[in-house]
DNA sequence: AACGAAACGGACTGTCAGTCCGATTGGCTC
DNA sequence: GAGCCAATCGGACTGACAGTCCGTTTCGTT
């Protein structure tokens, strides 16, 4: 959006920022039940109809901070500095991929669970998705020729479930999680 | 519901066996969203109140749709021929479970993923879920002792997602998501 | 200063889950 | 088979929400 054709005008930029902070704000307050459009608008000072233009739909905009909370990770794979990113061997690529998810999922685990309730189906059609997926599954391919690694990225990712997180995280191990990827990935690396 | 007490009224016996009925075909007219209470109780012949008192919510009407198309599988686990039910080693009931339980992923995309929509986030609290996950955590322990069963279990639960399942099932190979369940499951036991 | 395009805002629509209570009916008793 | 009561029924009603629409305002350029 922002770099096509013009640029973006102030008021729109202001806007924008300011639906995403009464996003984050309701999301933090109440879950993701308590984010309505209604809501953000409110919060955020603007109209509905400007929610709308902006992001298109619920998903877009819940779709939109997720992607400004994982802009850094897909940066650091696309060019930066091994093990994330290129150069790596496959093996140690993956499991830092993993590492750099679970740590974005874990601290964003309701934002997460919003995310997939409003998509719902067309979760897997969604860029963000794929891109990780194409990711996973290239690296798999690599590491574990022998499997269907299309179907073992779908199933790596399936893992990253807002509503699991927060079911397998108790309070005093918040890292739970992420290891417990880790272990997953290993074993099946290993075998 | 039924052996609790009195026995359930003919009428109201009838009734809830008409709204399941009706619920199936809209489910199968025009996927998840198409299945609204309005919807099921015109189709159904039965006013919206009795829905409700029924199934006590839009999450417990497709929860228990899903139920009675998992019945079978779950008598058989608990009481039929091996090596479904008890008395094959733990490698070999845990595939013929993953099986069992693709098999009816597999023929119940749709409602599948109607029912996660509904359920939103209380999904690891389902008794459903509960029981399946008690299962496959059981037979995990016992065949990799050495990993995080628990965990395990919920990331094998995870990749049984409507949405994932007809993402990833092409029409001409309608059993590739039990197959490569299959094989996830081979790779996670053979490590 | 003036003008056109872009952005704004909030009233409006259609839909849905879930509630409530007066009307009905099944099943038991005598 | 008459009568009774609790269980069941049905559908109007409520509150909330996503998404649309269009008259109004504002930005940025000339």
């Amino acid at each position: 959006m922002t770099a096509e054709g013009r640029a973006e005008r102030v008021d729109a930029a202001r806007n924008r920022a300011a639906v995403l902070r009464a996003t984050e704000l309701l999301l933090a307050e109440g879950g993701g039940d308590h984010v309505s459009i209604d809501r953000v608008a409110a919060l955020a000072g603007v109209g509905k109809g400007t929610v709308f233009r902006r992001f298109g739909s619920r998903a877009g905009l819940l779709q939109a901070l997720l992607e400004e909370r994982s802009k850094e990770l897909r940066e650091a794979i696309a060019g930066g500095p091994p093990p994330l990113g290129p150069g790596a061997p496959a093996r140690e690529r993956l499991l830092a991929f993993l590492d750099g998810l679970g740590a974005i999922a874990e601290g964003n685990a309701t934002l997460l669970a919003a995310h997939e309730q409003a998509c719902a189906e067309d979760k897997y059609d969604d860029p963000s998705y794929r891109s990780w997926h194409r990711h996973l599954s290239g690296l798999l391919a690599e590491a574990r020729p022998d499997l269907d690694a299309d179907f073992l990225a779908h199933a790596l990712l399936a893992v990253f479930d807002g509503g699991l997180i927060r079911h397998v995280t108790p309070p005093d191990e918040p890292r739970r999680f992420t290891c417990a990827v880790r272990e997953l990935a290993t074993a099946l690396l290993d075998g």
